[in-house]
DNA sequence: CTGTTAGCGCCTTCAG
DNA sequence: CTGAAGGCGCTAACAG
């Protein structure tokens, strides 16, 4: 009666599993996965064979069945708002090197600045990995946070949410701060800022720290608001290379748009820095090749990165000890864009508080 | 009996499965999947209040149980030699871009040159991910490519593997070839070379078009071996510079290499492009904010993640149609470090095949 | 339209 | 030291 019934559609699958390493070794499932894992104790014997005969086919340990059963993935996921630029690379290579090190993979998403988007991503990690890294400073932590799975411990990034979520942060405000401050200690009196997009936590907290710190009164002419992109820079630099009075000084709410007001003010004839001091925020590899090389707040991004890994770790581990994380302080380096006298790697004035105070 | 017998460990748990909803929902665990999957027909009443349960109860998919009875992950596995730098940075957004675009997630990994690091990363890849896009240009994919599960389908990034495995490469020899032309058109005569790593596939073949077509005799001290560092260029640069008689250009195998050994020349007084004209090869972001702007060789490098994702995704469907992807042409751009006259984007000139012949 | 029942590939008690 | 058996959470026939 059954017989032209198809054993399931396995027939031309190439698929090799722990049953057929037992099969061909003779001895049961039970055994082989035993050697895999060497666990228990084992006849000399057996094991040999096993490892023989899985080397011979191949056979290779289907991760996703093992993370079934194990209720472990090793895997993290880490969703960013972008890919775009080295910050984001330097973020990753953090992540990543941290991770491997603890022995976790990254799963890596995109959200593009749409919450929508975020939980999407977030619910197509339930199952996939043990722990979320994630990096949302276009919205709203806290209403991310509440569509978490229950299982899924998360780690936010350097977004100002609540007491109630783990957070790793970079201390934009006192950042923007110490930036004006040089400035204005070398004798700039009228510094202007282009500002990051106006969602973004980061760029909202740098533009505070603008406005509690610049000398002079408020002037609503002397903040462009950008959106943290080159062209961005570009037109701040069009901008106020020709508003009158000008300004002397020019805090950038992150290196990009500095790099690209550098170029359209130089476009313009105005020289840097003597015309106009830059400062940027970020410190990504791009400002010491500038010219002149960029005076920027330094923030290590990887590194940042391996701490907030790091706490992930201890979380999913467990570790319920949700001492928070210090905010990062970001350090000041001078170079040329601020009337420093050097340009290379090996003399950037650096100063401020090291990472681990 | 059995009163006593902890009903397994799941205790404090506070998972939430398909089971719960169902039970929750008065239904069978059937009919939970069927609306959450909107399959075949479901009374409208039963989808209302599974969606309730669902939602109230949190609901969230497990992925990993959903991969194993599907046979298949929506995620592609990535690995790369190493995370360092614009160029990896371009790959990921390309690859990432792509991914998604056709439902994938990206699983990442890094082997920092080392074969065992490439086949543990491929073993731990087994049963996560349902195809490989593997970037090994420091040792022979050939080798790599045995040791692929035999369910695992994988595209070789720019790695000259033989006719076996699937490829997407960059025409590497060509693309050295069109700068150094570039170069002798210009006029220069004594072009040196600052090569990649010896191991490294793509640095060979650049050193290679560099040999082939350079004018003048062959001569050792006009090749300098680096790694493709920044490092590299400046060592490089020191060593031009105090060379007599002195080369009038030097082409680089990367946009690092070149931009550190711009910088070296400039320290050792020596002008760009006057005295020597620079050439790299890439186009990473950063060579059009070096001074003077960088001409370097185009490959676009995010298109070129996309193309090897697409040929993947198509190769998983199980599209039997190997059809060679040709290697793509790099696009020579021509900026101010070889004597161009412009150095913003906009007038970038730009020549060569474009990437679809 | 809905519930029951096999597995997906592996790990892990529990008995031999 | 080893094998049998029961899940992990979900999907997909197959009967009702």
């Amino acid at each position: 009666l059954l017989l032209n019934v198809p054993l399931r559609r396995r027939a031309v699958s190439n698929r090799i599993t722990i049953r057929d390493v037992a099969r061909e070794a003779d001895v049961s499932i039970a055994s082989v996965s035993r050697v895999l894992n060497n666990l228990d104790s084992v006849a000399e014997s057996t094991r040999e064979r096993v490892l023989e005969v899985a080397e011979r086919l191949r056979y290779v340990a289907h991760e996703g069945a093992r993370s079934l059963t194990r209720q472990q993935t090793f895997a993290i996921g880490l969703i960013l708002p972008d890919l775009h630029g080295e910050f984001f690379s330097e973020l990753l290579r953090g992540a990543d090197s941290s991770a491997r090190a603890a022995g976790y993979h990254l799963l890596v998403s995109t959200a593009h600045g749409q919450v929508d988007e975020a939980l999407s991503a977030i619910r197509s990690m339930r199952g996939r990995v043990d722990g979320l890294l994630l990096m949302s400073p276009d919205f709203d932590a806290a209403s991310v946070e509440r569509h978490l799975p229950a299982d899924l411990p998360a780690v936010f990034l350097n977004s100002h949410t609540g007491d109630a979520a783990t957070v790793v942060a970079i201390d934009d405000y006192a950042g923007a701060v110490a930036m004006v401050r040089h400035l204005a200690a070398s004798g700039r009196r009228r510094i202007a800022h282009i500002s990051g997009p106006a969602a973004n936590g980061d760029a909202a907290e740098r533009l505070r720290g603008y406005r509690d710190s610049r000398p002079g009164d408020d002037d609503p002419l002397l903040v462009y608001p950008g959106d943290f992109s080159e062209e961005a820079g570009r037109a701040a630099g069009r901008h106020f290379a020709a508003l009158d009075p000008r300004p002397d000084a020019i805090f950038a709410a992150n290196d990009l748009m500095a790099a690209g007001c550098l170029q359209s003010l130089v476009e313009c004839g105005v020289r840097v820095p003597q015309d106009i001091a830059i400062g940027g925020f970020d410190d990504v590899p791009l400002a010491r090749f500038l010219s002149p090389p960029l005076t920027t707040m330094r923030t290590d991004v990887a590194h940042f990165a391996r701490l907030a890994v790091e706490r992930l770790v201890a979380d999913m581990s467990g570790a319920a000890d949700p001492a928070k994380v210090d905010p990062i302080m970001p350090v000041l380096v001078v170079r040329h864009s601020c009337g420093g006298h050097h340009s290379n790697q090996a003399t950037d004035r650096v100063s401020g508080s090291p990472h681990h105070a």
